[in-house]
DNA sequence: TCTGGTGTAATATCAAGTGTTACACCTAAA
DNA sequence: TTTAGGTGTAACACTTGATATTACACCAGA
């Protein structure tokens, strides 16, 4: 299992954001300087944190800004603004239909497996953003 | 995220142990055929969930059949059997640690991805072969 | 109008997962 | 004691998804 590093990135973008806005422009290329990859990767998951509405990026002339306040974003909201794919679990596509167990492989887990999943995003519906922002202010 | 087909495939291997063992040599052929998957993965899967002391497979002659009673498996065991690298966030390599914001992302953030790593594995350590073969059962 | 941005497509590169072949080695049974 | 049918495992090809990079049209404000 790996979460794409797209969701730690886009953590460090908001807290980029949240540090720097108003005190240097917070634009593609200087968040990547601070992340460490390129800046169309940052582009990237700055659209997708704007389509789901955490934030504002200035067209033309750059720089962006949090749309909600710290408190009102969870990391759930941020893991679903930039992971595509919602499956955490994947499958093999072809059991046989003619053996018992490959005919009813899925009946039996399937629920299973959602059930996983929505515990883990219960779990990360219940951290906030406003927690790391509050570590990050105590260390620097 | 994606937790790698491997998995699934283990609890349909174990669940066509049960199912069969006594009844047809459960043998990587044999397996392989209902999973729909190469004979190869089957063994690889095999030879850890032996490794893990959840089956024995004879070797020469062909064969595997469960080493416990099936409610002393829990899907936490046949994933941790299975799935080697038991990180389940990527991160970002090389962050900026001359960025107040580069420099702390791992003191902010570690903490919060074990946790949620921990709930994960906590939830699926819940979930007991048992059940899954009850429902088989039922079904087949 | 010029500078420095964003948005996004196209392409290359890389890593991990999966599929396949091959073969040494083993066991039981004929 | 031979042989049929397995396991264990290495080697390699293939596929897919993530990441990196270049390029460029378009935009806003000084």
């Amino acid at each position: 299992m790996k979460v794409t590093s797209r969701f730690t990135i886009a953590i460090h973008t908001l807290m980029f954001i949240y540090k720097f806005d108003g005190v240097m422009k917070t634009t593609s290329e200087n968040i990547a300087g601070s992340v460490g990859v390129n800046a169309v990767i940052i582009r990237e998951i700055l659209a997708d944190l704007k389509n789901a509405g955490l934030i504002t990026v200035k067209f033309g002339t750059g720089g962006a800004s949090l749309n909600k306040k710290v408190n009102e974003i969870s990391l759930y909201d941020i893991y679903k603004a930039v992971i595509k794919d919602d499956e955490i679990f994947s499958f093999h596509k072809s059991p046989n239909q003619k053996c018992p167990v490959g005919n009813n492989i899925h009946k039996v887990l399937d629920d299973e497996l959602l059930s996983i999943k929505n515990a883990f995003e219960e779990q990360i519906k219940n951290i906030n953003f406003s927690k790391l922002v509050n570590k990050l202010d105590a260390l620097s």
